[in-house]
DNA sequence: TGCAAATATGGTATCGATAAACTGTCTGCA
DNA sequence: TGCAGACAGTTTATCGATACCATATTTGCA
């Protein structure tokens, strides 16, 4: 096989459409018609033009063809991060949905920087993407100026930004913290504590957290009982050294928030190895409804958000903007979120 | 902002590179040197050329300077899924290496499926990328011939194939778990079982009961402990149901090796909450060394291998053989894997 | 039978950049 | 002084496909 490689690469160049057309007998723009399934092809010249692709093991190539046409078919996709995160899901969400209409979905992480995010935007920009996904509502000023001056749909996700550039796939994440905090003081909870990170780099997290003293404000608890610990995103390590602290300082504490499953998941599982009793001594809850929180034991209290429905969400938003070609009605939509109790916090 | 939109899309030209060279006062030739920061352009040419591009607001067109050099920018990586998976690790690997050197990603997942494999080879190659990269070492007949013809560098991962097409990054799945079965038996468990998915769609999974099948031969245990369940990935729910019928089936097991550390997990929870412990009822080992066998209480013993350095050696590999354009020495290159005994596993 | 509409196909001109080869300028050193 | 060679910039010719318009053939139906 390496023969066949020297091979190809020795004759160096590959076949192109032209050269399908003259095995096939026809013109090359009958070709590019054929092979784009468009419907004046008769079925005899589609047999012999497939005859000849296969003959000539012919490769489309589509980067000639998305200039001609001005149409790349690329939609690009930039999120936080792919490691352990719903972002993986929404990113499936995604690209399921826009393959299946034919587009090719650059993929790129900002490492929860919006400095890198503005890189990224730009870098993506020059592939002359149809559409762009991004993931919350914070860019830098020349990020939103690029994506607003690309002349693109732009989807921004995972958030409601009070000042969206153009359409929106999100929900609040400080109603869904402000949510669970509450459902938690209906428990009976009611010195509960905020376990996050340190930089406000992870705005839905950042969001997560005034939610959390949004709740403890209204409800009049014990306000100010929040850690910060570590960069996001936070790991299930962070969470596991975070409790520790967090018990230090408040003893008392009889229920914590974590700002994601993983840490939360963390926190237990340290609560476990010390003897600390969950939920008996100290309730836990995450958020986010990732896998580990329905299957660890205790099961763990989160915030269910379908990651992947936002992902397809925006996909499906953004072909409807492609097709309409209207960029003037950008549209929010708004997905659900569910608190969900488990385990983790059923008060003995 | 709105209003912008609206402007950008109703003037409908974007700026070309002619454009930047007539408000510079330059050739577009000129232009394309500058922006690729080539070094004939003179400091006060490059400034005024700077200029205008802001002043434009041009962004550079890949798409068409792909076609004119030939020469993309991309790369193809395929892998079998990205949520809960080590291959996400090994994505940002292949992608933080390629980034650095200009190159672009074009990500696909097959979903674990080798017949979606070929489909996205396919559609791939008509982007003309510069390499390609992929999962395992068994592939659909048209695939392999696919890759063949491409005339550009392949790498296959996570795996040595017996017959590889070029070059490889990967280790033994067989051995590793091989390893780990004697682990096991040098501590004391005598009734090792083996827990997985049914179908042979997960090649490594596959691989990896081999492995263990070698090893309880060879060791002249009880043979035929395997479990099947569930179609990969193996998630932590189905570990979970797994470990039940497992148990069922063989109640004196005092040892189970779980096809990923996810389905451990799974496993281990279910465990605790039948007051089975974990280890000195039964002990349980994964694969992967995943976050979650780092954190969980207890910790879970596992073959770790660096998911993330696969693919920065891939991406390496990658890179020299473009630079080389020589495709004429395919190498492969054998990663270590290390089998880390942990809590899951100490005999009492 | 006749003729408009539908279907099939071809010719030509791009799309927006870069490669390659070429023309001047300027420098330094024998 | 003269000339090789480095430097700066231009001109021209693609790269491989598709849009657009023109043309040829067929079909349908009054």
């Amino acid at each position: 096989m390496n023969e066949n490689n020297k091979l190809a690469s020795s004759i160096g160049k590959m076949p192109t459409m032209a050269d399908v057309a003259r095995v096939a007998g026809v013109s090359p723009m009958t070709v590019s018609r054929a092979l784009r399934k468009h419907q004046f092809v008769s079925t005899k010249t589609m047999e012999r033009i497939e005859h000849a692709v296969d003959q000539l093991g012919y490769v489309l190539d589509k980067s000639a063809g998305a200039l001609s046409s001005r149409r790349t078919g690329f939609v690009a996709a930039l999120v936080p991060s792919l490691n352990n995160s719903n972002f993986a899901d929404t990113v499936r969400g995604i690209t399921s949905g826009l393959t299946q209409s034919g587009r090719q979905v650059l993929l790129g992480y900002t490492d929860y920087s919006i400095e890198n995010e503005e890189q990224l935007i730009e870098g993506m920009l020059r592939w002359r993407p149809e559409g762009i996904i991004v993931t919350g509502g914070r860019h830098t000023a020349r990020a939103r100026k690029l994506l607003q001056n690309a002349g693109i749909p732009v989807i921004e996700t995972w958030d409601l930004p009070p000042n969206p550039i153009q359409n929106v796939v999100g929900f609040s994440n400080a109603e869904a913290c402000r949510a669970l905090v509450y459902r938690l003081y209906e428990r009976g909870y009611r010195k509960i504590a905020f376990l996050g990170g340190t930089t406000t780099r992870d705005t839905r997290g950042a969001d997560r957290r005034l939610g959390y003293q949004r709740a403890v404000d209204e409800l009049g608890l014990p306000p100010g009982r929040v850690i910060s610990f570590g960069s996001p995103p936070i790991s299930m390590q962070q969470g596991g050294e975070a409790i520790v602290l967090l018990l230090r300082q408040w003893p008392d504490v009889d229920a914590v928030v974590c700002v994601s499953d993983l840490s939360a998941f963390g926190a237990i599982a340290e609560c476990q190895r010390r003897g600390l009793d969950v939920p008996d001594r100290i309730a836990i809850a995450g958020f986010g409804d990732f896998e580990v929180a329905r299957c660890s034991h205790p099961r763990i209290t989160t915030v269910a958000v379908d990651a992947e429905a936002i992902g397809q969400l925006a996909a499906g938003q953004l072909i409807r903007a492609l097709d309409s070609k209207d960029l003037n009605t950008p549209e929010t939509l708004v997905v659900p979120f569910t608190v969900l109790e488990r385990e983790s916090t059923r008060k003995a």
